[in-house]
DNA sequence: CATTACGTTTACGTAAACGTCAACCTGAAA
DNA sequence: TTTCAGGTTGACGTTTACGTAAACGTAATG
């Protein structure tokens, strides 16, 4: 339960239903670095964080390469007004793209509902 | 304003924004079928609709594929029973399935949120 | 000590979703 | 009648996100 905990690549792989290659993947991408323990990879709290914004960057349809530069760009430390006028800028329109995503799930799940409805009228009248 | 206008694939690639390429690779995979005035291809209403499900689902991250199958699915006009039941199961999954993504669109927005405020009272302090 | 489990790198293969030609047809305008 | 804008069908190329297999190292286990 401490900060500590290490992790090998196995049990991510069981944990977050991935296989080894893929986790290697995401690494060669660049969206994960984990340590090295005689050539074996070890992995710490802050990979299983990032291994979770990959994974849910992903349900929501957005390519890894656009995962990592979000990543990288949430995550920069810079002090220059302008950096982070930029920032602001980005995360912006993410906000913008994800409110558009919220708009078409609700469409979408009325329209399902508007589906289930008719075909469970139909289910009812072939009851009778 | 009536429901029998028709439209060239230019048309369709100017208004969404998408290559008339694109369009034909969408007919080839089954998600579109216009019909043809000599050799031209004609669309009408009912593929504006499909279009616009065909992006919608796109920007929700589904596959072409997945698309097409819950399109066809939407559309059976079956009276089997057995059938109409699946068809009831696999939207209930697929409702589960956007309310996940519906969490996943609340917590990055909020995390999201909590990053503007940092860098903003960054640029706050640095313009003292 | 041999085997097994688990890890590594390298490299080629693959499916999806198009882009990019080439070669052709066709109707309207100059 | 030539030209040309816009349409068509192949067919091959490309990127993304891995799968799969080969060839090897290492640590524990019987």
């Amino acid at each position: 339960m401490n900060s500590t905990a290490t992790y090998t690549i196995s049990d991510l792989s069981k944990h977050f239903d991935l296989t080894p290659r893929t986790i290697r993947y995401y690494e060669s991408e660049g969206l994960l670095n984990p340590v090295r323990d005689n050539g074996k990879r070890i992995y710490r709290e802050r990979d299983l964080v990032r291994l979770k914004l990959i994974l849910r960057g992903k349900r929501l349809g957005f390519s890894l390469a656009e995962i990592k530069t979000t990543m990288e760009l949430y995550d920069t430390q810079s002090n220059e007004s302008a950096q982070l006028r930029y920032v602001l800028e980005t995360i912006e329109s993410h906000r913008d793209e994800l409110v558009q995503k919220q708009v078409d799930i609700e469409n979408t799940l009325a329209e399902m509902q508007s589906v289930a409805d008719n075909v469970q009228n139909k289910l009812d009248s072939l009851g009778q």
